[in-house]
This record gives C-alpha cells, sequence and structure tokens, in this order.
RNA sequence: GCUGAAGUGGUGGAAUUGGUAGACACGUUGGACUUAAAAUCCAAUGAACAUUAGUUCGUGCGGGUUCAAGUCCCGCCUUCAGUACCA
C-alpha cells in the first residue's frame, strides 16, 4: 500500500469542509481559545512559500488546542479594500471588485490546499457592504465622542453638549484643538447651530481638520512617509509635494498614555512593544516660554531638561517655525531665506538621517533668558523639525551633544554648568551623576531635584509649567482613493453631517474611472449618484443638491487601516445584521489569545486597533481594553536565487573591439560559464590559468587559430538570474528546461554553455553549476516559489513539515525546496510504520503484553513531552525533528502496536493532519481525529536505571562508561579511578581533583 | 548614531539550569537492489595530522570567570531588522 498524498489530502479536505469540522460553537462548555492570523490582502500574485508560514503555526496552535480540549476560534477573512486593486484598475478599467473577486477565489484555493482548520463559515472581507456597514458605523460612534481628561476615558458628545449647556466649557477637560475659546453656559446657549457645532468639532474623537500631508499629483493621493522613496512615490516613482488638505483625522493622541501603559498588560515581543514605546515617545519635561528682546512674540519649548536653564548659550528654530520670518532682522533676512529654501529641498527623512552635517543661520534676533534676563542669540537649523514638540529647542550645549556641535561648529559660547565635569570634548548628557553648577539658585542639585525647582521657580514667574509631551500625532483618516469605505457623510454649508445606522452601509458609487478628477477631487468626485436626500434618506442623483434636503457626501474614502483595526471582533459574530456583535459572542470570546503575523505592523495597525479597542471599550461596546493577548512574529521566508553567468567583454582599448570584428565578437555572445569559485570571489582576471584556458576555449568557438588574437580582451561574467525552477537540488541547471522556457527559452537558444570541467556542454554528462544568492523572494528575481507546486509533487502535509522544519518562526530564513525530500521521506517512512503487513498492507493490532513495549512506550512519551514543549514554546522546528527520531526509532523496533501508534497520530495530526486523519481511520475510528484527546504525558516510561557517563579529562571528554544512576558519588569515583582507560589517559599522573556529577558528568583535572 | 536580534560543518539548523558541540535533515561520496532510471535500503561525512589505536584544533574576534563556556562577564567586529536629531 503506497502513500498517495494527493488522494487523501483531497478526500479529507473534502471532509472537513463536508462535516464543518472546524465550525466553531459561541455557546460550550468547552473553553474558549481565540487563534488569529494577521489579516491578509488578497493579492494578484497569489500566495508563495512565505506568505503561509505563520498560517501553518497558528494552525499547528489551533489544532494542538482542539486536542486540549479547548473551544477554538481560528477564522480567515481578507482585508480587501486596497492600492493594488485600485491601480489595476486604473489600468484596466476593470472593477476592482470583480479582480478583488478573482484574487480571492486564488487564495482560497491555495488555502484550502494546504489543509487548515479555519471556520470558513466566518469569512469576513472588509470591502463587502454587510462587512464595511459597521465600519462606518464605528466612525459614527468616534465622531459622537470626545475624550475626558479627567476621567481618562471617551464619552458621548451629547453629555458634552450638557455641560455646555450648564456651565461652558472653562471646566472641562478635553482632548481638543489647541485653538478652543473659553465661553460660558450663557454664551454657549446664544450660540448659533452652526457656531455650535464649529466648537463641537474640535472636541470630537474624529474631526475635520488642515494637515499637510504628501501629496502626489500623478496619483492623486496622499501617500505615507515610506510610500516615498527618495523624495518619489515608491509606486511608479512620481514627484511628491507638501500640501495643506482638509481631512478627517483621528484623535488617537487621547489614548497615547494609555496605549503606553497598556503595553505592559500583554503578551508580545519586547522589540514590538519597544517600537511602539517609541512611536508613542512620550517625553516628560517642561515647556517653557521666552520673550523675545524688542518684540512682543514669544518662543515656547518643550525640554525634558529644565534643570539645564542656565545653561543656555542660543535657541535653534526649526526652518519652518512660524516667527522665524518675524523675528529676523533686516541684516540677516537674505542669508536666514536662503537657508530656509535650502531645507525645503531636503526631505524631512533627509534631514533625519544626515547627523554629519552641521547647518543654520543666525536670525539677528535675541531671546532673553527667564531668569538672568541676558540676551540669547536665536538661530535656525534643519536638525530641529517644526512637527515635534514646539519646532524651538533651548540649545544647551554642554549637556546636549548636537546642540555641543552645532556651538562649535558656529563658536557659539559653550557654559558648563556641571560641577566636576569636563566639556571641552563633548557635552555632558548623563542625568545620573549631574551636579548643577553656575545656575543660580539650582546649584549643588542634581538632576531630579533640579528639574523640579526649576519648574517652580518658572510657574512662579509665569513662563513655564511640567508638561508631558507625546510624540504620537493625530492619525490622518482621510484617502483620496475610489477602492475603500464611503464615509457616512454629507455636508450642510460645509459641515459634516452624520447619516443615521438605520441607513447605513452607504455604499460606494459607481465611477466611470477610478482616477482623481481633472479638478483635482478624489476619484468619487466621479461620481454621478453621490448626493444625500434627507427626506428619503438615500444616496441620489448629485444633479438633485440643492442645499435644502439634498447635500453633498463626502468624496474622501477611509484608509486601509480602518477595516482592520476591528476585523477580529466580527469573526466572533460574523453573521450578525442587527450589531457588528452580538454581547454574548463577545463576552464569550473577549479577545484574540494567540496572533500571529508580520512586525512590520508594529506602529500601524498594532497601534490602531488598540486605539479602536480602547475606545470601544469606553463606549461600553467591548468589554475588552486589548485586542491581542499574546503575539508572535514570524519572520521572513528569503528567497535563493540562482545565476547564470553571461560572459561580456571589455576593450582596454576601442580599436582592440574594432579590429577584432563585430561578426566574431557576435559568435561570442551567447555563452555562458558556470559558477566557480572565482566567481564567486568576482576575481577572474586574476585567475591566469583559467583565463588562459577559458580564451583558447573562446578561440575555439569564434573559429580563430589561436587565442592570441583576445590576449587583452577582458572578459568579465556578468550574472543573469534564471528561473529557480530549472535547478536541481545539486545547483546544477536544466539547460533543456531553460531552452523551451516559454518566457526566455529564445534567449538561450543558440547559447553555449560551458561547463564546470571547462568543457562545452553538449551531452547529458556535463553539468552547469549556477551560483546561488539569498535574496527576498520576489517575482523580479525569479526565485519565488509557488506553493501549488510543493503541494503536487509533495503534498500539503509535507509543505506543513518542511516550512515549520526550516527553523525558528520568528527567524528569517531562506527557501531551499530541495530539504523538502527530507520530510517527505519521513512521512512516507510513516506510512510504512503503519502497513508492515504482508505485501504492505495495513497492520496495526493491540498488545496484550505491554512488557514487550517497553522500549515502544519510551520513544512515545519522549516524543509526547517534547512535542508538548515544542508547541507551547512555538519552537515548531524542534517537534518535527522529534517526529522524526520517534518513527526512525519505532522503525528499528518493528513496532505495530495500537498502544503506541495510536497516540502517535494524535502527536503529529497538528503538523500533518492528512495522514493524521488517513490512519486513523484505517485504525477504524469513524470520526476525525480533530478532537482526540492529546495523549497524556507518563514520566514512568522514562525512568532509567543506567546512565552513560561521559568520563572528561580537564574538562575534555575522553570515553564513556555506563553506570547505575543510584551508585553513590563515592563508588563512582572508585569505579571510574579503576578503569583501564583511566589509567590509559593518566598516564601515572596523580588528578589534583574529581569531579562527579551524579547523573550528569564526571570531569578529572591534573 | 541609537535600539533590538543574530553570527555554530558544504547548507537549513539542534544543544535542558554552564556538563558528551554538530541532534534531525539536505547535500556529497561509496555500496546494495535494477537491463537502466526513479524509488528504497546500508555506510561514511566539522577540519588537520595519523589512516589501527589515536592526537590536535574547532560555535564571529580578543580577553576573563569556572573542574567544565556555544551558553556567564568585559571589550570589539560583522550581518539583519527597526528607528530618530523626541530637545
Amino acid at each position: 500500500m503506497q502513500y498517495h498524498f494527493n488522494e487523501i489530502e483531497a478526500k479529507w479536505q473534502k471532509y472537513w469542509a463536508d462535516n464543518q469540522t472546524f465550525k466553531a460553537e459561541n455557546n460550550s462548555e468547552k473553553p474558549k481559545y481565540y487563534v488569529l492570523d494577521m489579516f491578509p490582502y488578497p493579492s494578484g500574485a497569489g500566495l508563495h512559500v512565505g506568505h503561509p508560514l505563520g498560517y501553518i503555526a497558528s494552525d499547528i496552535y489551533a489544532r494542538y488546542k482542539r486536542h486540549k480540549g479547548f473551544n477554538v476560534l481560528h477564522p480567515q477573512g481578507y482585508d480587501s479594500f486596497g492600492l493594488p486593486a485600485e491601480q489595476y484598475a486604473i489600468q484596466t478599467g476593470q472593477h476592482p471588485a470583480l479582480t478583488t473577486e478573482e484574487n480571492i477565489k486564488t487564495y482560497r484555493r491555495q488555502l484550502d490546499q494546504i489543509g487548515f482548520s479555519f471556520d470558513w463559515s466566518r469569512e469576513v472581507r472588509t470591502s463587502d457592504p454587510e462587512y464595511y456597514k459597521w465600519t462606518q458605523w464605528i466612525f459614527i460612534q468616534l465622531f459622537e465622542s470626545w475624550y475626558c481628561k479627567h476621567s481618562n476615558r471617551a464619552f458621548p458628545i451629547s453629555e458634552l453638549e450638557k455641560v455646555f449647556a450648564s456651565e461652558g466649557n472653562a471646566a472641562v477637560e478635553a482632548v481638543c484643538d489647541d485653538n478652543v475659546e473659553v465661553f460660558s453656559a450663557k454664551q454657549w446657549n446664544a450660540f448659533s447651530d452652526v457656531e455650535k457645532q464649529e466648537i463641537l468639532l474640535k472636541y470630537r474623537l474624529t474631526y475635520l481638520a488642515e494637515t499637510e500631508v504628501n501629496w502626489c499629483p500623478a496619483l492623486g493621493t496622499v501617500l505615507a512617509n515610506d510610500e516615498i522613496v527618495n523624495g518619489v512615490s515608491e509606486r511608479g516613482g512620481h514627484p511628491v509635494i507638501r500640501k495643506k488638505m482638509t481631512q478627517w483625522s483621528m484623535r488617537i493622541s487621547a489614548y497615547a498614555e494609555r496605549l503606553l501603559q497598556g503595553l505592559d498588560t500583554i503578551d508580545w515581543t519586547e522589540s514590538l512593544k519597544e517600537s511602539q514605546r517609541n512611536w508613542i515617545g512620550k517625553s516628560v519635561g517642561a515647556e517653557i516660554e521666552f520673550r523675545i528682546q524688542n518684540s512682543e512674540f514669544r518662543i515656547s519649548v518643550f525640554t525634558t531638561r529644565p534643570d539645564t536653564i542656565f545653561g543656555v548659550s542660543f535657541m535653534t528654530l526649526a526652518p519652518e517655525h512660524e516667527l522665524v520670518l518675524k523675528i529676523t532682522t533686516p541684516d540677516q533676512k537674505a542669508e536666514v531665506e536662503a537657508y530656509i529654501q535650502a531645507t525645503a529641498k531636503r526631505s524631512e527623512r533627509d534631514r533625519m538621517a544626515d547627523v554629519k552635517t552641521i547647518s543654520g543661520a543666525f536670525t539677528g534676533a535675541y531671546a532673553e533668558h527667564p531668569f538672568t534676563k541676558k540676551p540669547i542669540p536665536i538661530w535656525i537649523g534643519d536638525y530641529v523639525l517644526a512637527g515635534y514638540g514646539t519646532g524651538a529647542v533651548m540649545s544647551v550645549p554642554c549637556g546636549d551633544q548636537r546642540d555641543y556641535d552645532f556651538a562649535k561648529h558656529f563658536n557659539i559660547p559653550i557654559p558648563n554648568i556641571f560641577e566636576g565635569v569636563d566639556i571641552s570634548e563633548e557635552a555632558f548628557s548623563d542625568k545620573d551623576n549631574t551636579v548643577i553648577s553656575n545656575s543660580d539658585f539650582l546649584n549643588g542639585m542634581n538632576y531630579k531635584k533640579a528639574t523640579k525647582r526649576a519648574i517652580f521657580e518658572l510657574e512662579q514667574i509665569g513662563q513655564g509649567q511640567g508638561k508631558t509631551n507625546y510624540r504620537l500625532r493625530d492619525a490622518v483618516f482621510s484617502r483620496q482613493r475610489y477602492w475603500g469605505e464611503p464615509f457616512p457623510v454629507y455636508y450642510v454649508n460645509g459641515l459634516p453631517q452624520m447619516i443615521d445606522k438605520a441607513h447605513l452601509p452607504i455604499r460606494l458609487p459607481e465611477v466611470e474611472k477610478y482616477l482623481p478628477t481633472e479638478t483635482g477631487e478624489p476619484p468619487l468626485g466621479r461620481a454621478d449618484v453621490w448626493a444625500w436626500c434627507t427626506e428619503t434618506n438615500s444616496v441620489v442623483a448629485n444633479k438633485k443638491v440643492n442645499n435644502t434636503t439634498v447635500f453633498p457626501l463626502e468624496l474622501n474614502t477611509m484608509p486601509g487601516w480602518a477595516g482592520s483595526s476591528w476585523y477580529f471582533f466580527r469573526y466572533m459574530d460574523a453573521q450578525n445584521n442587527q450589531e457588528f456583535a452580538s454581547d454574548e459572542a463577545l463576552k464569550y470570546w473577549e479577545n484574540v489569545d494567540l496572533y500571529i503575523g508580520g512586525s512590520e505592523h508594529a506602529t500601524g495597525h498594532l497601534l490602531y486597533s488598540r486605539f479602536w479597542v480602547k475606545f470601544m471599550k469606553d463606549r461600553g461596546f467591548v468589554q475588552v481594553e486589548e485586542p491581542f493577548k499574546k503575539l508572535i512574529n514570524q519572520g521572513m521566508i528569503l528567497g535563493t536565487s540562482a545565476f547564470v553567468y553571461r560572459l561580456s567583454y571589455m576593450f582596454a582599448n576601442p580599436k582592440e573591439e574594432e579590429s577584432l570584428g563585430k561578426q566574431l565578437l557576435k559568435k561570442l555572445d551567447n555563452i555562458y560559464i558556470s559558477h566557480s569559485e572565482f566567481i564567486s570571489k568576482g576575481d577572474l582576471e586574476a585567475n591566469k590559468e583559467y583565463l588562459k584556458e577559458l580564451k583558447r576555449k573562446l578561440a575555439e568557438i569564434a573559429g580563430l587559430s589561436d587565442a592570441s588574437e583576445l590576449e587583452n580582451v577582458i572578459v568579465v561574467p556578468l550574472p543573469i538570474h534564471v528561473k529557480v525552477q530549472y535547478i536541481n537540488a545539486s545547483d546544477e541547471l536544466n539547460i533543456e528546461g531553460l531552452k523551451n522556457d516559454s518566457e526566455f527559452g529564445e534567449d538561450y537558444q543558440n547559447a553555449i554553455f560551458i561547463g564546470e570541467n571547462g568543457k562545452i556542454i553538449e551531452g547529458e554528462n556535463d553539468v552547469y553549476k549556477v551560483g546561488r544568492e539569498v535574496e527576498k523572494m520576489s517575482k523580479s528575481k525569479y526565485n519565488v516559489v509557488n506553493p501549488d507546486s510543493i503541494c503536487e509533487q509533495y503534498g500539503a502535509d509535507s509543505l506543513r513539515l518542511y516550512e515549520m522544519f526550516l527553523g525558528p518562526l520568528e527567524q528569517a530564513k531562506p527557501w531551499n525546496t530541495a530539504g523538502i525530500t527530507g520530510v517527505h521521506g519521513f512521512l512516507k517512512k510513516l506510512w510504512k510504520l503503519y502497513h508492515q503487513g504482508e505485501n504492505g498492507s495495513f497492520y496495526v493490532h493491540s498488545s496484550t503484553s505491554l512488557e514487550t513495549l517497553g522500549e515502544s512506550f519510551k520513544t512515545l512519551h519522549k516524543t509526547i513531552k517534547k512535542v508538548e514543549e515544542d508547541i507551547e514554546g512555538f519552537s515548531f522546528n524542534t517537534s518535527v525533528s522529534t517526529f522524526m527520531i520517534a518513527v526512525n526509532e519505532l522503525t528499528a523496533q518493528k513496532c505495530t502496536s495500537k498502544q503506541v501508534l495510536e497516540p502517535l497520530l494524535i502527536l503529529l495530526s497538528p503538523y500533518a493532519p492528512h495522514i493524521a486523519e488517513e490512519l486513523w481511520s484505517k485504525l477504524g475510528h469513524g470520526e476525525s481525529i480533530a478532537t482526540a484527546p492529546f495523549p497524556k504525558f507518563e514520566e514512568k516510561y522514562l525512568v532509567e536505571n543506567t546512565k552513560n557517563y561521559p568520563i572528561s579529562f580537564n574538562g575534555k571528554m575522553r570515553f564513556t562508561l555506563e553506570l547505575p544512576l543510584d551508585m553513590s558519588k563515592e563508588d563512582i569515583e572508585k569505579t571510574v579511578m579503576a578503569h583501564e582507560k583511566t589509567k590509559d589517559q593518566l598516564q601515572g599522573r596523580e588528578p589534583k581533583k574529581v569531579i562527579v556529577v551524579p547523573g550528569k558528568i564526571v570531569n578529572i583535572v591534573g
């Protein structure tokens, strides 16, 4: 009986689907466990072997938890709004909904063939109106909320209105815009409706604001910083400019402190938490106000070192700072303007990355020190960024290296305010060892005391106060795109109005083109039917807009992270059309127990989701404060690219090229040499012998009588990517395959390959070796390996095992298909183990005498222990080895016992579910193995009587000696010392010391 | 620059609290089976010397602690990832 994996896998995939084996119940006696993969975007290219890595890991864990008696929720769906589908639509005119549908089909087929235990009845798609209806609803809730700093949570905006009506806004501690003016209850009640709306907008958790964005005219959209490379768009390389736009923003900054504190309550990797901490960027210090001499203007700075206030010798403003042009003296005007212009050309990234170049300009103006009243020169410098803090720095060169470098460069004095510290070479920024001097009332104090005192004194004179600053900025929530959630918003007199929940979803309108309009409006500006009628409560034709009953709708759409910030709740109750999920479902499933995905989402998705969840909790929609309890990052799978080396020729003197003749060179045009040491070292010219031989060969090919004509030609091997599918496990090129390739075969039709042995390859015996290099897996590098072909050739179980076998989950690692034969061979051996009957028939029997099973039980329980520990510790690679060892041992033992082979299948089933199901059913089970209880480890089978002690001399192991485990230290020493090999080793020397660690080792010193 | 992670055979990687470095695979070499190939099975496989026993060197580099270091400590180098003049 052979192992027909294709049949077996198709059979069980069908069985699981037909029987809904992995459907999770929302009511269960069992404890719940929620395993989630990060939301995939269904790209047109389909899956490559790198994608399923995390899914396989989470699937193993989900299946394991089922064996452990948990009610497991393991859903999957699609983050199906996004730019690639839109780009494709722009190019081809195809509706993104259609291409998305197609791509999802491919994804689904590919996912199904790997045998994941997803509960597909809960599938969600962010682009489905039944889903984005609730995304729109959450947006409305954010609009209808404000954040109270006092209670440190969000409340309905209606409560704020009541407060305004009864006592005005003076006592309200809210997170709001900076420019809110104080009003009384009386004033509020006298405000017109429009005025009230305008004020409330400054308090709402989502609000309209003018934001500076990276505008790409060619793409007609705003780009994130990392979508811009070297000042042009990553996609297409179009120029990008800074532009102000009115856009929706999310007041995530209100949650900065809670987002920071929450990190301590969740089990994420330290590196991930660290990057969120950095992103939130909390710093405690003071805001200090400096007067400007001979001017009404004042400059606010934020500093973390108010204790160094007496060390200020200059101030630096960001070149974009609004006061710069207002305070610059006529003398300095030209210089300052030139500097501002130079800065504007540099991207923010550029300015930040370059720490070596020091530049700046003096404004000619002076600030006044709050205590000493001495003048402080005001400079501008591009190391200060307008977007951070207040865009101004009080520069303390003795305590900050950047200020120090700036001062040195421009010959600004560097007063020393630290006791007993030499600052002639560099600044002293060690807070812990600071003793302040030359600082009036701060003299002799340490950092902590001085900081407190400085803030106190600043408050006394009304020029500053303690302040906590966060780097986290409010998130822009508008996108000038078509393929995203439409806002449930229409405008009355330019003020946004929410559409009632009852009329959701507001569906994406049809447009004839997916580009921005000619006037620069977003693609929705092209829709003809995109206005809101307040009488019929429906979307109507634009031409009906009268601004009394019919109003224009919002033209922007929501960003990609809108739908992905709450999808994990939808899976709990995906079909619910009354609520985004029922209270019961939310209560039962709580939040995600295990989340597996890439670390690239550290400061995007993973931060926004936490924000929305906290908001939803404040408003009582969910019970949990955090979305993901435990999070694991899977490492990237890299590709192993293959190269052939095409010879190209260079001439020291162009005349030589002429004299040699184009005809002749053409004959030498399509020659490839095999990979060798010289090539990997990139040093063909240095290997005279090889080169001489090669040129002789070239002369032969070109039909020259001898190689002398080629003497001065410089031969350069050019590496060219070839498709990895034509390379075998030994890095040998399938030349015939390459020549018949539908895409590139033509190029190689007349190619000459020079093999490893230096001969021209003609027959089948000669071998051409390719060079290999590890690179990111990508279509353009021809190193993409598709899971489809692997499943076809080796089966899904082999793919699953091999992906795990490659190495630790979190680590980046190269893919090399060659190694898969190892795990595939293992599965065949496993199959054989259950087919030891006549002619390879299935044979497993119940052993009556358990004594004969001693060794097999030992193997089994050793395996149970290791596999259980491995899964709990997410060390999936090591359990694959453990399975191999177990099968090797049981095969050697000729084990056919059901008592051993049955539990073994359960251990294996999370990793290789298809073969496990098949053998399980052959054992006579009528039901799926999916919920069979995980075998219990019993220590008693592993108890040993003896230990093979390593006997080392001066720490080096020389031989081993089998001794009883209950032997005393003294007896062990005696036995070892009496041993002949010990005497051999010592050669008559007297050992100084003998270390005996019972159960571990013996070490003889001397 | 800073932060984090990692450097182990030809390759992917194992190695418990410091206790036999290289498990398990791939690849390579030799052999068995076969008309042949595939598949399968067996053996060898860190390096050098000795080719029998064995010896020496080996976990990025240099030190240290220890009876014993891949593992702990100090200093450095390299690679990868993230990130910023956060004042």
